[in-house]
Parts: C-alpha cells; structure tokens; sequence
DNA sequence: CGTATGCCCTGCGCGC
DNA sequence: TGCGCGCAGGGCATAC
C-alpha cells in the first residue's frame, strides 16, 4: 500500500527516465482508471506533451508537463507506475500504456483498480478535492510539535484516525501510522485530546523518523509494491507493529496485539503504549 | 461541524 | 480438493 515513503520512491526511481521524455502515444486498456476529465479528452491533451519534472504532495504523484498542465497519479491501494521496455511482457492488470519518445513505455498496473489519474490544466482545473485539502507534508517544517497539538486538540477521534486524516498532515498511511504510534509509546485508541505534551513532541518526531527511514529503504513491500523500476522496498524487516500480530514485541518481547480503531486494522504494543 | 460507517475492487487465507 | 466468506484499506459519499 503506496504511503509518502513508497510514492517518494516511485517519484525517485521514475524521475530520470521520464524526465525531457515527450509522450508518443497512451492506450488505455482500462479507461475507467482516468477520473479526468473524460478518457478522449485526457489522451488528446496528453499525447504530444513534454514530462519537465516529477513531484510528489502526499501520497500523490504530480507528473508535471511542459505545457503547464499536471497529471497527477494516486496509487490508493495497489497501484504501480512502472517504467519498462517496450517488448516487456504485459503483466495482468494493465490499465494504462504510456509510450515515450525513446521508445520506452511507462505502464499504470492496478489489481483492485482504486487508484487513477487526473489530469490538470494549467490552472489547476480538475484538481481532486482530497488534493486540494492536503495538510503540510511531514518532512516540512510548518509540520512540528505546536501545529500537530493545535490540531489535536478538541479532537475526540481516535489519535490514530487523526493522523490518518490527510488534511492534518500529507501521506501517513496505516503502516507508518501505526509505526509512528508505537515509536511515540502511544495507544492508537487514546482520544486526540488526551495526548499530553511530550506524548504529542515524541509522536511528531516518531512520524518524521520513521518516514525518514522508510524513504532512506525505498518503502515497504508486502507483495505488491514496487518502485517506479519495478523494485521492491526494504523496510519491510525494520516494521516493528505492523504485520506482526502475535510476534513479540521487539522492545519487551510481549506479543502484539491486533485491533480496529477508525474502521482500520490496528496493530500495536500493550506494554510498550500507553 | 465532527465523527462513524460503508463502498469501490480483486486476491488471498481461512474454515469447513 | 473445493467453495464461500471475511479481510486488506485510501479516499470519498452519506448519515447522524
């Protein structure tokens, strides 16, 4: 599941092969992934366009174009923007087929079809509203300890759906929401509000370090993840809670535990979190 | 407004 | 061995 470290590498992995590349042709094998505008529109706009620079906000990949348009890509679930040879076997579901002017062809792969592509005009037409409303990214520096606090208070709602909310910070997922949550020694369950001072000061750095490291390892694969060359991550040794339900805990060995807070699988120490 | 719930989709793991 | 069910969850729509 594609969060800030694993759209991060896509951008990374991406970057140099589609940077200056001018976009020959598009098939789209699947036109329900472009959510807009409409299908016919979308590829006569964006054949022919020059790819000048590839930014990221969030989980969202923001492929930019010379004529001032974006297109910006979301992953959601199990999407993967890959960039392959022309003769590279299709793999199953293959949605969408950019062809380059090298030859070379970058291809949009999504089993369970969530995520999909918008395609901005000059001003921004079309911007998806979850973009629009992004909260700072987490490496920045508007995102420290008083804002998360600010945000936090008044909040009744589970911590953890807080941070999960992309409008009070950009690309935590569940992984590193639950990461986050064990590095800072805080129960994903605890009401926002509850959160002391220095409770909120360690989870704020814990989201910061462990997006950090997970960038540093390329993301987390499962089995579906790949980088924009087709790689997997590697942090997927370095999770301390998630995926290890039953597993002892790496600091004090006691199992961890499993649970649902805000509609999500959660994972999480008992003996580690208050 | 804040909070909670269900839906989209496919593959996989589980129980029987 | 096969089948049906529940689960996985980001973002959005809807309800209260």
């Amino acid at each position: 599941m594609p969060e800030l470290p694993e759209v991060e590498s896509v951008r990374r992995t991406l970057l140099p092969h589609l940077q200056g590349r001018r976009i020959r042709r598009i098939h789209l094998l699947k036109p329900g992934q472009i959510r807009y505008p409409e299908p016919d529109a979308f590829v006569a706009q964006l054949e022919g366009e020059r790819i000048e620079d590839i930014g990221r906000r969030g989980k969202y990949l923001l492929i930019r174009l010379e004529g001032g348009g974006v297109l910006v890509a979301h992953l959601r679930m199990s999407g993967r923007l890959v960039h392959t040879d022309r003769e590279a076997p299709l793999v199953k579901h293959t949605h969408v087929i950019f062809d380059l002017d090298d030859g070379t062809q970058l291809r949009y792969v999504d089993m369970r079809t969530f995520g999909g592509f918008h395609l901005l005009g000059p001003h921004g037409e079309g911007t998806p509203a979850g973009l629009q409303e992004l909260g700072p990214e987490p490496l920045d520096p508007e995102f420290n300890p008083e804002y998360l606090a600010g945000k936090l208070a008044g909040k009744r709602a589970p911590v953890k759906a807080a941070i999960l909310d992309q409008r009070l910070v950009a690309g935590l997922g569940n992984i590193y929401a639950d990461e986050s949550l064990f590095l800072a020694g805080v129960r994903p369950d605890r009401e926002a509000q509850s959160l002391t001072g220095a409770e909120i000061a360690r989870l704020h750095r814990s989201c910061i370090d462990v997006l950090q490291r997970a960038i540093a390892k390329r993301g987390t694969t499962f089995s579906l993840y790949a980088d924009g060359e087709g790689n997997a991550g590697d942090f997927y040794d370095d999770l301390q809670v998630y995926e290890r339900k039953g597993a002892p805990c790496k600091v004090c060995g006691h199992p961890i535990e499993k649970t649902r807070v805000g509609g999500r699988g959660t994972h999480y120490c008992p003996q580690c979190q208050a």
